[in-house]
DNA sequence: GCGTCTTTCGG
DNA sequence: CGAAAGACG
């Protein structure tokens, strides 16, 4: 009876799973296994909110395998070790994993490839089940990743994806011992409004967006109180959703709403394309520009806490503590004013973010983050983005604001993103900041230390 | 066929 | 400003 050893990592599906699929295509019998990493913990990748949010994910695949016969053998610690140990209790001749990017995932894969080597067992790995298209597939004339989104994307775009592998019908489960399916972390260390995770949760979530809200969301994308994103990003970073399903329904749905939301999944997939090629600008900068960043620890306190005295950044900070995720226009304009205004180091941001984001990926913040200080791969480094233009273009009404900042709830229209105007008797009543910093200020600090 | 120059265009 | 692609030599 063959024995196939399926490792989970950020692929937490029974839908459109490649991995799943090859190992029963090749094996009687297979494990679903997933370890939790004591190198993750390690890390610093074991942030309360995703904690959380992965318990969810670890008992939907669960409750998706017994629904298919078998159940998730869940283990833990030193990844290498405890595949090497279920290898040797089941008897598998073969190992399956998804391609990462990271330095962490491709560090894993060559250690487990030299372990399973001498143990006599093969190692698969799978493209195309974190990513629609895989880091290295398409590469610019000259070069092994794209540096520029636009050129990626006519490629991208151009290029013919994997049709979607249907869910397994059964799933035949070796008797092994498990670990118990972890809990959430206490309630008082995660976001109170963090989304559920799972698979099931996640393709309710990609079928009602289908349904009722992709059709508006080039127009409506950027409308920070409208709030008209998908929320699909943390169940794309745990893998409870295909990339390639994502991309076939929403093309198969059509219309121009549907194309601005690919382009979204190709942004994804360019900053994967961008990491696998040069997995150390995770933390380095992708094109060092002479920084010398600022670091005052009362302004980033301000920042991380939501007490800039500039309400949209203000409130966009209390979103991410409250729920653990931020609107995509809210990300942007709070990192341009952490680098750009306070200029203060990319790095100080993308940590704060992955302490709280349930999306937080590796790829994505990183990138994103470069893009917003002007080191990444923007031809454009100088960009900032002003916060009372950002205010008044994607909050005109101030709603934005008044659902976050309680504090100036009685502020009417978009007064409420100028609280310092007020006349000083209404001013005094209320218990908000002054800005920590003037804009053109801000602007001094980066020219100077640019140059 | 391959470096370099030119044009275009960009989160 | 700088990446990409196509022209040019």
């Amino acid at each position: 009876m063959s024995v196939a050893v399926v490792l989970f990592t950020s692929d937490l599906r029974v839908h459109d799973q490649p991995v799943l699929r090859a190992a029963l295509r090749g094996a009687e019998r297979v494990v679903p296994l997933f370890v939790r990493d004591d190198g993750v913990r390690a890390a610093g990748f074991d942030a309360p909110n995703r904690l959380a949010f992965l318990a969810d994910c670890l008992g939907a695949l669960d409750a998706g395998l017994r629904q298919r016969g078998g159940r998730l053998i869940l283990r833990t610690g030193d990844v290498v070790d405890e595949v090497c140990r279920v290898v040797r209790e089941s008897g598998a001749r073969r190992v399956h994993v998804a391609a990462g990017v990271s330095r962490y995932a491709t560090t894993r894969e060559e250690r487990l490839r030299t372990a399973l080597r001498e143990a006599g067992c093969a190692l698969d790995v799978h493209d195309a089940v974190m990513t629609a298209v895989p880091p290295g597939a398409i590469t610019p004339a000259g070069g092994d990743a794209f540096a520029v989104f636009t050129p990626y994307f006519r490629r991208w775009s151009e290029t013919r994806l994997r049709e979607v592998c249907a869910a397994p019908r059964t799933v035949r489960v070796p008797d092994l011992a498990s670990d118990p399916l972890p809990e959430r972390p206490d309630a008082e260390h995660v976001s109170p409004g963090l989304p559920e995770g799972g698979e099931a949760a996640a393709r309710k979530r990609l079928t009602a967006w289908l349904a009722d809200g992709i059709e508006s969301y080039e127009d409506r994308h950027d409308d920070l109180p409208g709030d008209a994103t998908s929320r699909l990003s943390p169940y794309l970073h745990f893998g409870c959703l295909s990339p390639v399903e994502a991309v076939h329904r929403a093309r198969g749905k059509g219309g121009a709403g549907a194309e601005a939301f690919v382009r979204q999944l190709a942004w994804r997939d360019f900053h994967h394309q961008v990491l696998a090629a040069r997995p150390e600008v995770s933390w380095s900068d992708y094109r060092p520009r002479g920084d010398a960043w600022r670091s005052d620890r009362e302004e980033i306190a301000a920042w991380r806490e939501g007490r800039t005295g500039y309400p949209v950044v203000d409130a966009a900070m209390r979103q991410l503590a409250h729920e653990g995720w931020m609107h995509n226009r809210g990300r942007l304009l709070v990192a341009s004013f952490l680098t750009k205004t306070l200029y203060v180091d990319w790095r100080v941001g993308a940590r704060h973010f992955l302490d709280l984001l349930v999306d937080g990926d590796l790829a994505n913040n990183q990138l994103n983050w470069q893009w917003a200080a002007g080191t990444g791969t923007d031809t454009r480094p100088g960009r900032v983005l002003n916060p009372l233009t950002q205010a008044t273009r994607f909050d005109p009404g101030g709603d934005y604001v008044r659902r976050w900042l309680p504090e100036l709830a009685e502020l009417p229209g978009n007064k409420i993103h100028r609280p310092w105007l007020l006349p000083p008797e209404d001013r005094a009543r209320l218990t908000y900041p002054d800005p920590i910093v003037d804009l053109a200020e801000g602007r001094d600090r980066f020219a100077r230390a640019r140059g």
